[in-house]
DNA sequence: ATACCTGCAAAAGCTTTGCACCTAC
DNA sequence: GTAGGTGCAAAGCTTTTGCAGGTAT
């Protein structure tokens, strides 16, 4: 959303991409870094968790992951469908459940608020937490 | 916003925790830890790292600092009025200025989100950044 | 006098970086 | 063969914790 694909950047096919992305296609929760290196290791992977870090971060910039910072600060990643449009989730604070969510409303009215203080180049990030069916 | 206090917490007077308030109330950005100590040290104040994560910690919790965390995950915070009711901000990503903005329609949003998708005690936080006037 | 407050230093996390080796192209 | 990918260890950061001494009540 900030800074998209950075540059003619030449990526070659990465076995530990690969990996990583089919991992999380099978987890609807977002996970840190940490969670995720933890568990493809104890899965019998072999990866270093530097590894983990950089390509999360490729698999960001590439559209295949959204990221997000949790409350604590920690950064969470989770899959989604590439070229969707921008979104929002609902999640559990509990089991870490997650929703997709689309609430058009709000991308016009973070515009509307950057015309009424002149603010250009404008992002916005919305998450909602709460406690699903399950876990209340 | 989540928590709030949390239980009959006996606290004294703190000529630390005055001071900290009342620095933020001459600032009208998001400030991280780390900043604020380095400014009041080099006000000349003396005042330990520790004692301004521990008292901020207070001062959010008693509701006179809004927080929230970066997108690079660091905490930061801002002076509040007590008691106003839940609001959002339009915050430079440059200069960090900031603007408090009412957007009503995000709580009731919010709300029906989590009522389609049966969800309960429901939080939610909502950032802009962007560039501001001066800094476009 | 008691229990919270402070500062310092150490420790704990998460994340990044340097480097030598490996591998896709 | 070249440039990106990988793992390991080290380093950088922010934040938390332990402890001895200080201070409000």
């Amino acid at each position: 959303m900030t800074t998209g694909s950075r540059g003619p950047e030449k990526r070659r096919n990465s076995s530990r991409r690969n990996l990583i992305l089919e991992h999380l296609q099978g987890v609807d929760r977002f996970l840190s870094s940490q969670e995720i290196h933890k568990q493809m290791k104890s899965r019998g992977e072999s990866l270093g968790l530097a590894t983990v870090y950089r390509q999360l971060e490729i698999l960001v910039d590439e559209g295949h992951l959204d990221s997000i910072v949790s409350p604590q600060g920690e950064k969470l990643f989770r899959h989604c469908g590439v070229d969707e449009s921008h979104h929002h989730h609902i999640i559990c604070r509990k089991c870490g459940m997650t929703r997709q969510i689309e609430i058009s409303e709000v991308e016009e009215m973070a515009e509307l608020a950057a015309k009424r203080y002149k603010f250009t180049e404008v992002t916005h990030n919305l998450e909602i937490f709460g406690l699903c069916e399950k876990c209340s």
